[in-house]
DNA sequence: CCTCCGCTTCCGTTCAATGGTAGGAATCGT
DNA sequence: ACGATTCCTACCATTGAACGGAAGCGGAGG
């Protein structure tokens, strides 16, 4: 079934390479790799090889392998969500400044919502390490948030295929949850994470009003400043989506700007 | 002389492929990214389609071509600075709060700084776009500190093939730069990038007394503060290369935290 | 000294990768 | 309104790059 017996091609099994590190370890040994990407050892050693040879993987002293600095180097600065990152980054800030919480910054990547950015309470010892982490849509309020303001087509997909695997979540429940936040123009949900903290959070719309982020804060249960908190959220998803719009093709001031 | 007549493997292909953004550029055309990877337009095509299954490309409607979330998603996640950016955050953030300056984190990749991770001066609109931003050894306080610790060796090297584009800086002049840094510990430059300020940097040692990092700052140039700054740098960056060795193999406690 | 384990090199076989040609689809200029 | 142009997509015969078992190498451990 193909030259490889396995019948994958090149890219499929680079892509196996790439993908094969667990979340948060950043380092493997060959033999590991080869065997968490399914490929035999000789071919994982080959195609490291290749890879490294171009900076997109890291071989260190004794074999071990690592993704590269390379690698990181493109991703970050090319990155699909940078002209997202920099429009919100200042607003995202201001919030941070006022309100002292945690603030986040989500996209909808399927099912779940994709954490792009964020920025601990001030203070705290919790670091940005889990940008890029994943919740699904219906224990976040960003996830509802983005949801609820997806076509109806897509939401219908997504409550057709929903099934809570704790069990806790009806899809009805659910139903109703997405018709209030499209409603409201705002999502909340209590502690899923942390029982004691309510997530919060609103739309980022663009120009055409489709819904291409959400921007959240965690608050503590007894925080009752809703009212006024809101309303905050939804003039910097405005403003961050107004400034989408402007930079379009602005993606060209580089200037390395006083480091 | 291959399957392909230009004789270079899928593996280089594809790491043209994703290389081919230029700096700042998220989305290109498929066309345009054909010719900048030199690839055959079909070929380019297939490719483009076959990492976009995987989702390390997008495909927008149209056919213009952007890195995939998922992409960003594995190199964030795993990133291998990942260590480095944990441990160094919390002593970056104090010292952004106690000087309110620029603060950054580099490492050494070849003969340029790459800087890591970066946090603005509060209210500044600067954005945190380029981290992932390069600056040449010798125009960089960052750069500098970290290759007056490289062994003599490594130095000589850098030294041998050094020649200023700019031709302002001669070698013996760098010499000497990289002689003084290593024998006070810290790098200063005036404002090789804004002429209005100086940057400093000291190196990040880690437990086997190597070079792993440079932290530096930016300050106005009338800042007179240096003996203060200097000395706060060094404690931060002793912290930083103590957790680093701790954390050699704490990559575990994952906990979304808080969201 | 021998064994074990993991990384690396070698090399004959084979089918996946290649890319020119041609067909759509959308945009532009007049 | 309608050719001209541009760009993306699909097809398919040719061929050399990818494959991976076997064997070599080197160090850690007993």
């Amino acid at each position: 079934m193909a030259n490889s017996v396995s019948g994958d091609s090149v890219v499929d099994r680079v892509v196996r390479v790439i993908a094969a590190f667990p979340e948060g370890v950043s380092v493997l040994r060959l033999t590991e790799l080869a065997e968490r990407a399914e490929l035999p050892l000789t071919t994982a050693h080959r195609l490291v090889r290749q890879l490294a040879e171009h900076g997109l993987l890291e071989i260190s002293a004794g074999g071990s392998v690592r993704l590269g600095l390379h690698l990181w180097e493109l991703v970050v600065r090319n990155s699909p969500t940078l002209a997202l990152r920099q429009a919100a980054m200042p607003f995202m800030e201001d919030i941070q400044h006022v309100l002292n919480q945690n603030v986040n910054l989500a996209v909808l990547d399927g099912w779940e919502a994709l954490f792009v950015e964020r920025l601990s309470r001030r203070g705290s010892v919790a670091n940005r390490a889990q940008i890029a982490g994943r919740l699904a849509v219906h224990v976040s309020s960003a996830g509802l948030a983005l949801m609820s303001q997806q076509p109806r087509s897509r939401q219908g997909e997504y409550l057709a295929q929903f099934t809570d695997p704790a069990g806790k979540v009806s899809t009805e429940v659910l139903r109703s949850l997405l018709g209030e936040a499209a409603h409201q123009g705002y999502a909340q949900l209590a502690g899923v994470i942390d029982p004691d903290t309510w997530g919060i959070a609103v739309p980022v719309l663009d120009s055409k009003k489709r819904a291409v982020a959400a921007l959240g804060v965690v608050v503590p249960l007894q925080e009752v400043r809703l009212q006024a908190l809101v309303p905050a959220l939804q003039t910097a998803a405005r403003g961050i989506g107004r400034r989408l719009g402007e930079s379009q093709s602005s993606a060209d001031f580089r200037s390395m700007e006083s480091l």
